[in-house]
DNA sequence: CAATAACCTATTAAATCCATAGGGTAATAG
DNA sequence: CTATTACCCTATGGATTTAATAGGTTATTG
């Protein structure tokens, strides 16, 4: 399951991609429309911003913005900052690999070959879609 | 991520379905050779017994089998009894369906659109595997 | 300087996960 | 029939993680 946190960071990000001009977009302007808890996502965007995809201006007029366009933002990159691992389990992890304590030889567990088709499938998927393939909504979907 | 849960029952279910004979298998047998909790399997055990994978027998040499063969148990729903959702978010469940509190509409929600492509992926995975196909130790793997 | 909005630290409530403990009960072997 | 085996069931606790709140500090604009 996807945490609150990602969830609400891909939709926060999605906003400010929504966004045409580059002008700063405030936190509470994100929170009321999105329906974010306002300190949460504070913390969440301030994530954000020390992993590079937000950069941020205080005081009047401040907010955060976009630094690379939408369209070259990956959601694998934008999933394994807030979430860790897409894959389901840690032995199978290209960015987090952790051993199992049980499991004396990974090449004949069952579990191990079972999830590296699900990592591989799902890395795929978020591969291939950027922030600005999320973001635009097309009119054809309000139909 | 995959709880510990559902790894040691797919363990488990390998583990049986790698008998030829169809003579019941010991909680402990499993246990010590999987090495898991002897405690926490036969709750797990248990589970896959009322949800209808395995069958048990009681007293001496008993223990538990599979119901069907393994080529007719799809991962999908080993997945679905341990675990729940396959999807990573509720909104894009087919079998535990929940609305958003947030989210006033789910067509132009960037994150549902996105998890129901990732979640399309896994799906066809988990589909397209049997029991049978990951319980198998090819002597290939083992070079 | 005064207003604004990002920034930072700490705390907490709730939930979930993993495992253990301790027995109860049914079936089988001898 | 009796002892053993091994499944069956309930409850509990510790650890970790998640989601959210609270309260303040710093920097920028006008």
């Amino acid at each position: 399951m996807l945490s609150k946190k990602t969830k609400y960071g891909i939709k926060a990000l999605a906003y400010v991609a929504r966004k045409e001009d580059r002008k700063p977009v405030q936190t509470s302007e994100i929170s009321e429309s999105e329906n974010i808890s306002l300190k949460f996502l504070e913390s969440i965007l301030l994530e954000l911003r020390k992993s590079g995809f937000l950069g941020s201006k205080k005081g009047k007029g401040g907010g955060y913005y976009l630094i690379k366009e939408p369209k070259d933002i990956k959601m694998t990159a934008v999933i394994r900052v807030l979430e860790g691992p897409i894959a389901m389990v840690p032995c199978v992890s290209l960015n987090y690999y952790e051993k199992c304590d049980d499991c004396p030889d990974e090449r004949t567990c069952s579990v191990h070959k079972l999830m590296i088709q699900v990592r591989d499938a799902s890395l795929k998927v978020l591969g291939e879609n950027t922030l600005e393939d999320i973001s635009k909504i097309d009119q054809e979907m309000l139909k």
